[in-house]
RNA sequence: GGGGGAAUUCCCGAGUGGCCAAAGGGGACAGACUGUAAAUCUGCUGGCAAUGCCUUCGGUGGUUCGAAUCCACCUUCCCCCA
């Protein structure tokens, strides 16, 4: 089975080019090909994970990946997939965020001589003329055409600013840029980025008469057709410090029964058999398949060890024992902090960031949603002195949320 | 450039002088049921020293005993004409 077929029986691929070129090219390892990040945040996210993955899968297959840091998109901001403008990002912003996405990257990818290559579009873009790109190249696509393009589409009633109405212009730039300098005969990108991609093979076309491949992968939806890896605070980040090891085990652990499954196939490496076999598993079996499923991505992203810790805290505090669980959130106050000798529930929930406010405090409480050390609290009054808290207690809402408080 | 319209709480959206911390829906959160799933039902959804007080209806001023609501200016967006 060639890494094509592979990608195919993993549901990663969604539109191609030409199936029968693509294939050939990927499978015998002739492909240079780039994907483009554009540094919209400080950390990448797991949409980019896949991205990633699928880099390494195809480096594995004798592929040459190029990773593209969208240093000179990020000024334009892409309009796909959105229904506003995204908010105008700084040059020094864009430039750390670079840095950030470089030193991340560098963890799954292998960079340097004969492997994978990073590059910025900020390199070329931010150097050209106006008129001369025009000429060069505005003169190639038709507004017609590109307001055609789905990623335009719907914001054609949102409205949608010149601005990033050249986004495509742009990252069909970067393609033809990269096809000249670095023999890049690929490009592959999340399924929204379509037609911005087939702006690139087509540029390239019509300037050099060759052809150039594109390719995306699917999106991953959950069942309800919403973007994964997106929690109620916002996404789920690669970076430990913004989305810790545990909270991103816990994401992956709590995905719905009708995902875990696609999620194994596209986003771990295990052998297809082994995936193929947990696919005849159903009901509470499934149970054992989202514990693979975050094992496996938690040890991806952050490290094995990362992962067990995660795996042995999550047993601790679901598995109903008590067992060691040192790698959940814990909260540290000082002996300041306490009025009377003693902190009362609702400061004590609030601190620990489990409840946003002590009105939202009270309401848990009153609701039968906080628990410490495994006792319901139903008064709001109630308080622990520096004793117990000395000790640490194991504060809790709701059936997923632990926070560890103790007074040093 | 000319004309018309819009901005409300996490989102959509009602409200056009006091009865408004603001209908309804969605989402989120908590409870019951479960398997850390889904579906369903219930509760809840600005803050605080809480029968009260404070902040919030794009921004700044004004009218009024009283403004999300009326007036002026500003900002942003949408639609039509060019």
């Amino acid at each position: 089975m060639g890494i094509y077929e592979e990608l195919v029986a993993r549901g990663l691929i969604a539109q191609v080019t030409n199936e029968e070129e693509i294939r050939e090219m990927i499978n015998n390892g002739k492909a240079t090909f780039y994907i483009g990040f554009d540094p919209t945040a400080d950390s990448l996210h797991v949409g980019h994970f896949m991205a990633l993955c699928l880099m390494k899968r195809l480096q594995q297959a004798g592929n040459r990946p190029i990773a593209l840091i969208g240093g000179g998109t990020g000024h334009v901001g892409d309009p796909s997939g959105r229904s506003d403008m995204r908010s105008m990002m700084t040059t020094e912003v864009i430039e750390h965020n670079c840095a950030c996405f470089k030193k991340q990257m560098e963890r799954f990818i292998e960079f340097g001589e004969g492997k994978a290559l990073m590059v910025n579009n900020a390199d070329w873009l931010l150097k050209l003329n106006y008129v001369e790109l025009l000429r060069e190249v505005g003169a190639c696509f038709s507004v017609n055409n590109m307001l055609r393009a789905e990623c335009y589409k719907q914001r054609m009633e949102k409205g949608l600013s010149f601005l990033e109405f050249n986004y495509m212009i742009m990252q069909s730039y970067d393609f033809y840029y990269l096809f000249q300098h670095y023999g890049c005969n690929m490009q592959f990108g999340g399924n929204d980025q379509w037609s911005n991609m087939l702006g690139g093979t087509e540029l390239i076309r019509k300037k050099l008469g060759k052809d150039a491949h594109a390719m995306t992968i699917t999106l991953l939806l959950n069942s309800e057709g919403k973007k994964m890896g997106k929690t109620a605070s916002g996404a789920v980040w690669l970076d430990p410090n913004k989305t810790s090891p545990y909270e991103f085990y816990q994401y992956w652990r709590n995905v719905s029964d009708a995902d875990v499954l696609k999620c194994i196939r596209m986003l771990t490496f295990l052998p297809l058999e082994q995936i193929d076999e947990m696919d005849k598993w159903e009901g509470s079996q499934l149970n054992k398949a989202k514990e693979i499923l975050a094992y496996e991505l938690t040890s991806l992203v952050h490290g094995e060890e990362e992962a067990k810790k995660a795996e042995t805290s999550a047993k601790a505090l679901f598995g109903g024992g008590s067992g060691s669980s040192e790698d959940i959130p814990t909260t540290e106050i000082s002996e300041d902090e306490l009025t009377d000798g003693a902190m009362d529930i609702m400061t004590i929930l609030v601190r620990t960031g489990l409840c946003s406010s002590k009105s939202d405090a009270r309401r848990n409480i009153q609701q039968g949603g906080i628990t410490v050390d495994d006792v319901k609290v139903s008064d709001i009054g109630k308080s622990y002195t520096a004793d117990e808290l000395r000790a640490g207690i194991m504060v809790k809402r709701g059936k997923k949320n632990f926070n560890k408080l103790t007074l040093k």
